[in-house]
DNA sequence: CGGTATTGTCCTAAGACAATACCGGTGCATTAGT
């Protein structure tokens, strides 16, 4: 380790010795190589930003998901720095906070200048943002919750699919940080981030103090005593999530009559009444917080006791990251699943989204009659549509490769035929859908699974366990070790490529009884049964 | 896709059941109107 990077993390942070993660990671970014860290929350991974910045010339920009939690990153910083040194640009920022930060960044004094300025991918993807960056010295562009690029990218947000375009501008070398994400995930990240030789850093996602449970339920009316039944006796504070806001308000209601104190969280409610229930729970004047998936994000309390889903999530990549919010301290905590397979509606539902035929033949006719690339403002001024309307047309049809984007313009690529760009459009839609509905697919496999739990939400995220756990529902029960004792017929390598006739290639992902589980690149996970698949000749190795 | 609320149907009437309509998650930024 560089002794000038061992010094500032010892200053900054009192870190006298470092975990093999931070040291391979710091090292990485030390060389000036783009990074991706998949690290547990607590692990420090802020801090492998913050060092290398920290122990180099120029300003860090700083990607964040939410203009709260850039606030708390930046009240964060100027404290541990004495200095302010750390600035946001957002729309909650007032005219003259934003001329300070601008004029922090482009300081010619290195002792004054911003060494961090964050802003939300939707700044970023602006003109005259980007421009005025260009210019700036860089230290290092940091992507936080670099997962949203997968998850939120194809169409709640989606500037964050064009940070890819911008990390090619800017030509700076990229950390991007995660605490969640599973090998296609990654490999997504490190795809659309535009991340070339990315070195990948992910660790720990084993936590054992998590006792992993699943409870089956008949009807509605039954699966919601059982809920209620099991918050009310738990000890501690925790986390009820629920599919709905709705829902959200009705437990909520349900445990104060019961005499808990409970609150509902949803992005419905008041930003004073969202603060409020952040900070009592925080201080512990909550018992269960219920919520829809909005909780989460910037939540570091220490001492979750449970993490209680009273619905199914959308995928095993949400359930990790939404239990992952329990027994950060380390001690035991209690993570249950309430399951009806009827809840999986509501997530197919979600993963179902239309295709604007209209919007995307009037922005293609506009980029194919105007004379030059246009950029986004360009467009804007021609069609009329918003930013964000815009960015989400852009994506689709630079994803099917009808639009080229150079240095924030875009034109159409030649000789493509509206009705064939439409047709692409919707294949890649459907395509995205399956892939969305596989990884339900996978939750409902994880909810109905027979043998030890951590070892198949583990397999998942590709860290292959060969032992049982012993702190989860089946392995209490004993089913585990009979259920997973025919686990030795494996004829393909997981992580291996294979060929299946008609879903293409793919990579195992990991075996469990007699069901092998692949994903394929274009059809999402699929699960094949190994003697049918050996009868058939069903899969190829590519090995 | 499924749950819930609303409307419709049966015809002695009231209430039971069926058919139908509607709704559902994440946040940035921007703007109109107090």
């Amino acid at each position: 380790m560089r002794k000038t990077l061992a010094d500032t993390a010892r200053s900054l942070f009192g870190w006298d010795t470092l975990l093999p993660g931070q040291r391979k990671a710091l090292t990485a970014a030390d060389d000036g190589r783009n990074l991706l860290c998949v690290l547990p929350t607590g692990y420090g991974k802020s801090a492998i930003y913050q060092v290398t910045a920290m122990s180099r010339p120029g300003v860090a920009v700083v990607i964040s998901p939410l203009i709260s939690l850039q606030r708390d990153q930046v009240e964060a910083i100027n404290e541990a720095l004495g200095d302010t040194r750390a600035y946001v640009l957002n729309s909650a920022a007032t005219e003259t906070e934003i001329d300070e930060a601008w004029a922090a960044a482009e300081d010619d004094d290195e002792e004054r200048r911003a060494k961090f300025l964050f802003l939300a991918p939707e700044q970023l993807a602006r003109d005259d943002v980007a421009e005025r960056l260009g210019p700036l010295d860089i230290s290092v562009l940091v992507i936080d919750e670099a997962h949203c690029v997968s998850t939120w990218g194809h169409d709640f947000r989606p500037e964050y699919l064009q940070l890819g375009a911008r990390v090619l501008q800017l030509k700076r070398p990229v950390i991007a940080l995660t605490a969640t994400a599973s090998p296609p995930v990654r490999q997504e990240i490190v795809e659309r981030l535009r991340l070339g030789g990315a070195v990948v850093v992910a660790e720990g996602f084993d936590r054992p103090n998590l006792h992993l449970s699943v409870e089956q339920h008949e009807s509605e009316r039954d699966k919601r005593r059982a809920v209620l039944d099991q918050v009310r006796i738990l000890d501690g504070q925790g986390l009820l999530y629920t599919a709905t806001r709705k829902e959200t308000e009705e437990y909520a209601q349900e445990l104060q009559e019961a005499g808990l104190r409970a609150d509902a969280y949803h992005s419905g409610r008041k930003k004073s009444e969202r603060n409020a229930l952040h900070e009592a729970f925080h201080r512990g004047g909550l018992d269960v917080v219920v919520a829809t998936t909005a909780f989460g994000m910037g939540i570091d309390k220490p001492d979750v006791r449970f993490v209680v889903h009273a619905d199914i999530p959308d995928s095993l990549d949400s359930y990790y990251q939404e239990i992952g919010r329990a027994g950060r301290d380390g001690e035991p905590a209690v993570v249950v699943l309430h399951y009806r397979p009827e809840d999986l509606g509501i997530r197919r539902y979600f993963a179902a989204k239309g295709v604007d035929e209209e919007g995307l033949r009037a922005l293609f006719a506009t980029l194919r009659a105007a004379d030059e690339p246009l950029d986004s403002a360009g467009i804007r001024e021609a069609t009329g549509v918003s930013q964000r309307k815009l960015s989400d047309l852009l994506n689709q049809l630079l994803e099917v490769g009808a639009v080229r984007e150079r240095n924030g313009k875009f034109r159409v690529a030649s000789s493509m035929d509206v009705d064939q760009v439409i047709a692409d459009v919707v294949d890649h839609r459907k395509q995205r859908q399956e892939m969305d509905r596989s990884r339900v697919d996978m939750a409902r496999q994880y909810a109905e699974q027979r043998g030890c739990r951590r070892k198949f939400l583990l397999g998942y995220f590709g860290e292959e366990r060969e032992d049982l756990c012993g702190t989860c529902d089946n392995c209490d029960a004993g089913r585990s070790a009979g259920h997973d004792d025919d686990a030795g017929r494996r004829p393909f390598p997981l992580q291996g490529l294979v060929r299946h006739p008609e879903w293409g290639e793919g990579v195992v992902m990991g075996y469990e009884s007699d069901v092998v589980t692949v994903l394929f690149e274009e059809h999402g996970y699929k699960s094949l049964s190994l003697p049918l698949v050996e009868e058939k000749k069903l899969l190829a190795s590519l090995e």
